[in-house]
DNA sequence: CGCCAGGTATGAT
DNA sequence: ATCATACATGGC
């Protein structure tokens, strides 16, 4: 059995490095020579991109066009996207910085346990947490890659069986929303339908998941592009760049511009070293 | 070593 | 309602 390949050409405003390690996935790791390895459902999946030109190892054409398109948001108009942020000053400042960044459209299941993950915690130990989670808990793959670990892998675990993890308080949140999910209390599917708010306060029944891992949840695993998940950084910025909060025509792409702010403020952390006047965190979404 | 990390639950004002 | 604190662990 050969593995597929095939390619995509006509590639814009994507760069895979600041896509995949700008804080919004934990899985993607780099090859060495300029791509990335990954996993997209079950399957393995590395990538490389020169000149517009995406090559993917791991998927045919037509699988290519079916999961990994629509993960990498190639039928957004960033172009468009970009224009439209570009009238805030500080926003056209981030994508300047980073403008290869696009919001990946993640399985919601992942996003939610990623995030979970997240809380009071710091990107590389995000990252060890999710692989051992992988790798403890998922299905192997072939090619040392590992399926997401399926609600129903977790549903009937203790925290002593998660302890190899080393999330410490986070396990028992993981393990409510694994259960939670499994047992159908909770419908993904269900919050997909839901508008924002809705959704939010239903993903807020877990424990363990408040605002901001509710709308990471939604941006990340649902494409709300319209949340924006406001964090310690988000904070500084937002008190520092928008006190008045995002303009009113950026709104319906707030969740996109965060995350070209995020990435910018934490790769420039003297600018943002001491929080700003702060007022109301411009709670857009919700 | 001490500080902090893509927060949240909990108990006290 | 708003505010302080604990929480597990380890990256830096």
């Amino acid at each position: 059995m050969t593995i597929p390949t095939c390619r995509i050409d006509g590639i814009t405003h994507l760069d895979l490095a600041q896509t995949f390690e700008c804080g919004q996935c934990f899985r993607w790791e780099p090859t060495g020579d300029g791509g990335y390895a990954g996993v997209l459902g079950r399957y393995p999946v590395t990538l490389h991109l020169e000149r517009g030109s995406l090559l993917v190892h791991g998927l045919t054409r037509q699988q290519a066009d079916g999961i990994l398109a629509p993960y990498l948001a190639l039928d957004e108009d960033y172009a468009a996207i970009q224009q439209l942020l570009r009238q805030s000053p500080a926003l056209a400042a981030a994508v300047d910085y980073a403008g290869g960044i696009r919001v990946l459209r993640q399985d919601s299941w992942e996003a939610l346990c990623s995030f979970i993950l997240s809380q009071n915690n710091n990107i590389p130990r995000i990252r060890g947490i999710i692989r051992r989670l992988c790798e403890g808990f998922g299905q192997p793959l072939g090619d040392g890659q590992f399926a997401f670990p399926t609600p129903g892998a977790l549903a009937g675990r203790t925290v002593e069986e998660l302890a190899p993890l080393r999330s410490g308080f986070r396990a028992r949140y993981l393990l409510d929303a694994a259960q939670k999910v499994h047992s159908g209390e909770l419908d993904l599917e269900q919050v997909r339908r839901l508008p924002t708010p809705d959704a939010a306060r239903e993903l807020c029944r877990i424990h363990g998941v408040g605002v901001k891992v509710a709308h990471c949840t939604l941006l990340y695993g649902f494409y709300r592009t319209d949340c924006l998940p406001v964090d310690v950084w988000m904070r500084r910025v937002m008190g520092r760049m928008f006190p008045q909060g995002l303009p009113q025509a950026l709104l319906p792409y707030a969740g996109i511009a965060q995350q070209y702010l995020f990435h910018y403020a934490r790769s420039h952390p003297g600018l943002f070293r001491e929080d700003a006047p702060v007022d109301s965190p411009a709670e857009t979404g919700v």
